[in-house]
Parts: structure tokens; C-alpha cells; sequence
DNA sequence: CGGGGCCTTGACGTGATTCAATAAAGGTGG
DNA sequence: CCACCTTTATTGAATCACGTCAAGGCCCCG
């Protein structure tokens, strides 16, 4: 896949973000934004270094990961393709508060933070935009509070699932965004116990796994059945 | 105390969202504001209900309250008074992502959020400085995120303790914002937990516990303590 | 066919919860 | 001011969910 600036301006404007935005606006702020290419382990910005840009997930992964003092790593959040991340630093002291790391081969568009809040700056339309972006991230993490705190591994998961799902009155199928050992970082567990977790629903006959693929004849049952574990 | 308007305003003008917003602003959207007292145990608003209206609280407090569906509570934040809350979901949705209820005798000031957001709209000033606001508040949840999901009850405990702590290299002493019941649900632990953490602490001559005072001789030698468990 | 990730499975350990009983503190009315 | 009752906090024993450690299986790639 060619991932130079000229593909990546139509999917850049397909974001919810940059989709309103004026053709003057993003102009310029594509003149200085540019590609970077990274490995599988990668890191692209480590928490705590100061933000000078915000990125733009053109193919592969990214792990935003919020590590402890003792080593461990809680996944906050798997980066997709075609998501923007980090842009929510941009107004506060401009130090990034996790660490990005790529788990596969992967392509970003860096775009440099200090002339994206110059553009905001006189267009309250866009700034609007910009609060209810952070509001819903505020929204995202109060929900993943509640998962850590109150669910069980089985809750976590099963959330996690219904959440890809697309439609949640039939049968479906979903896709794990990554390896096995990322998804269950991001729900807080250990690969072993989110192997586990994945056989006992399986065998309650509510799911069905196949590498990353996994079948959900009902997810209403699943749902139901979650409430009591 | 004196809980009416005239007696509030100069307070809503220290805290940090309003110290700069200008008197043309503010008394318009105070003139639509009303006090409101509650007992303890009054839900203020229900997580999922629609949002009209943000606070400020005056006397007492307020706790923000994720609920499962197993009746499982996690209390996201313990609202003091002279802080404002639930100012952020203006941006989006408008539905309430928790619970407030009130573990006290209350007082809060009721702002209308149609108001605030008119009012936001045309002072990208007053919009940059929401937007910093966001920015910090995600910030807040990324970390309790990590507090969660990485570290022991006893880290969390010590962490918890040092963000009070006023000085952080000589002696000090703090108060706990509320009964131990409701520091535990907010630290993600039951009572019982709390209470064994707090001796284990003590008896390793860290901490003075006296009711909801506790003295802290050397944060320092605190913070080191809790990196080993 | 072999090697290396990736995933699964089992046995075991541990930190935190649960349940239950007790103790301390605080408020209330006599 | 004290007896009483309620709320809040502590402590102990049993249990459980999840993590850790270690071994083995699967699958894909050369």
C-alpha cells in the first residue's frame, strides 16, 4: 500500500474530525505533517516526553500503553487504522500521558500539534468539534473505569466483544483487533486467563472461536449470561 | 451558612473555569441558576438521565458513582466543595455517564447547560480553556486507569494518600474527604480491605491513623515503601 | 521437516472479597 | 451528663478469582 501524503489525504478527510473542516484549514496542516514508518515494537512516543504532534494511523498498530513502576502495562487503548490519537494533549501541558507503541509493521501521518490548535483557535465551530471529541473520550474512559472496577473477567470481555459487534440482535461474527495477548492487556487480564475465559463461554455454547474470528449466534444470550458471572 | 446566590458568587468566581470569565458573562448565567439542597443519600442525577444542567458544590459532598448491572459501585470522584462538576458532558449527548449522589447534608448551585454552552460559543478564550479542562480531567482518568488495572490495593492506598499530601518532603498530615467506606469505593476496595491496608501501613510506622486524620512523618520513605509492593 | 511465535492447559500460590462477629464512635433523648 | 442505639470501623476465618509458573500443542513460514 502506497502510504505517502496524497493517499492518506482523502481517508484523512473521511475523520469525524477533519470531515467538517475547510479545505483551507487542511491544507496547510498537511504541508507539514509527514509519514513515518515503524517497526513491531516501536515506540513512537513514550509517556511523559512533551507533544509536539498528534497522528493519523494510516496502516498497522498501535498500543497506547499506561505502564506502572514495577513494569506491568495496562493497554488503554487499541489504535485502528484510520483513527487519529493523541490529539487531546494538545491543551494541556503538552506531555503525552501513555505510551505508543506499534505491534505489527506500521505507517502514521505525523501532524504537528502546534499549528492544528493555531487553526483551531479562530474557528469556534471547529473548537466545538474539538470539545465534543474530548467529552466522548471522557465518556470512553468513565466506561473502561467502571469495566476495570466493578466486572468480572467474564463481564470485561463479554463487553468487549458485544462492543465490536455491529449488530446486536442477530447472529454475528467479529474480529480480534490483535494478537490474543494485546486484547487481553487492553481488558486488564493475563493472555492465560483471557484464554480461559474464551473456553468457558465457548463451552456454555455462546460463542465460537476461531483464531481471531469469533462467532456470536446471540448476542443478547451472551449479554444475559454475563449479567450472572 | 448562607447558601444563596449572593453568598456564592464570589466563590464560583475563584474557581479555576470561571476566574477569567468577564461579569457580562457570568451574571446572566447565574441569574438562571438556583440552589439546591439535598440530604444525605439524594441522588442528584442518575447516570444515563439527560443532562440539563451542571454544579457547583457549595457545602457538603457529592460523590460520582459508576454502577454495574450486578449493583457493583465504583465512586469515579469525590467532588469537594468549591469544585464544579458534570461541565464537561455539555459537549456531547447530553446523558449523564454517572451518578451523583450526596453522602452529606448538600448544597449545590444549579447551572443551566444551554446557557453555559451559548456562552462558550462566540469566546474561543472561554472555549480554549474548556478545552484545557477536558484535557486535564482525561488525563485524571488515564491515570486512575493505570491505578486500577496495575497496581495493589496497597500502591493505590499510598498513591491515593500522596495526591492529598500537600508538601510531599516533610512531615504532614491529611484528612480523608469522606467516611473510610466511601475512600475505599473510590480507591476500588471494599472496607474491610481498606482497613487492613491502613494497619499494614501503620504498623510498618509509615502512617499515624486517628479517625480520618492521618499523619504522614516522611512521604518520601512512604513512596518508596509502596514500590516494593 | 523443523523452528518459532502464539495459544492453550494444568497445578499451584496469593491478594482481595465475603461473611460474620465485635468494637468503637457519634448522635439522641431522657 | 449518661444510657442507649445507630452508624462506622476493625478483625478473623473461609473462599474465590485471577495470576504465576511450567509444559505442551498448534500453526505458519521457511
Amino acid at each position: 500500500m502506497e502510504n505517502n501524503k496524497e493517499v492518506l489525504l482523502p481517508r484523512l478527510r473521511q475523520t469525524p474530525l477533519f470531515a467538517a473542516w475547510p479545505e483551507d484549514v487542511i491544507a496547510p496542516l498537511l504541508a507539514q505533517s509527514r509519514p513515518l514508518t515503524l517497526e513491531s515494537g516501536d515506540i513512537l512516543f513514550a509517556e511523559g516526553s512533551s507533544a509536539r504532534s498528534f497522528y493519523f494511523l494510516a496502516s498497522g498498530r498501535i498500543d497506547l500503553i499506561a505502564a506502572a513502576a514495577t513494569g506491568q502495562e495496562k493497554i488503554v487503548e487499541i489504535i485502528q487504522p484510520d483513527d487519529l490519537f493523541a490529539e487531546a494533549v494538545a491543551f494541556l501541558g503538552g506531555r503525552y500521558p501513555v505510551t505508543a507503541q506499534a505491534d505489527a509493521a506500521t505507517t502514521v501521518l505525523e501532524i504537528p500539534l502546534d499549528l492544528f490548535v493555531e487553526s483551531l483557535e479562530q474557528r469556534p465551530l471547529l473548537m466545538r468539534q474539538m470539545l465534543a471529541r474530548l467529552s466522548m473520550r471522557l465518556h470512553f474512559l468513565v466506561k473502561e473505569l467502571r469495566h476495570l472496577s466493578v466486572e468480572s473477567a467474564e463481564q470485561r470481555l463479554v463487553s468487549y466483544l458485544l462492543e465490536l459487534c455491529p449488530m446486536v440482535n442477530g447472529p454475528t461474527a467479529i474480529e480480534l483487533p490483535a494478537k490474543k495477548a494485546v486484547v487481553a492487556a487492553r481488558l486488564g487480564l493475563t493472555p492465560e486467563t483471557l484464554s480461559r475465559v474464551l473456553t468457558r463461554i465457548r463451552k456454555a455454547g455462546l460463542i465460537e472461536v476461531e483464531r481471531r474470528i469469533i462467532a456470536i449466534p446471540d448476542p443478547l444470550a451472551l449479554r444475559r449470561w454475563a449479567e450472572g458471572h
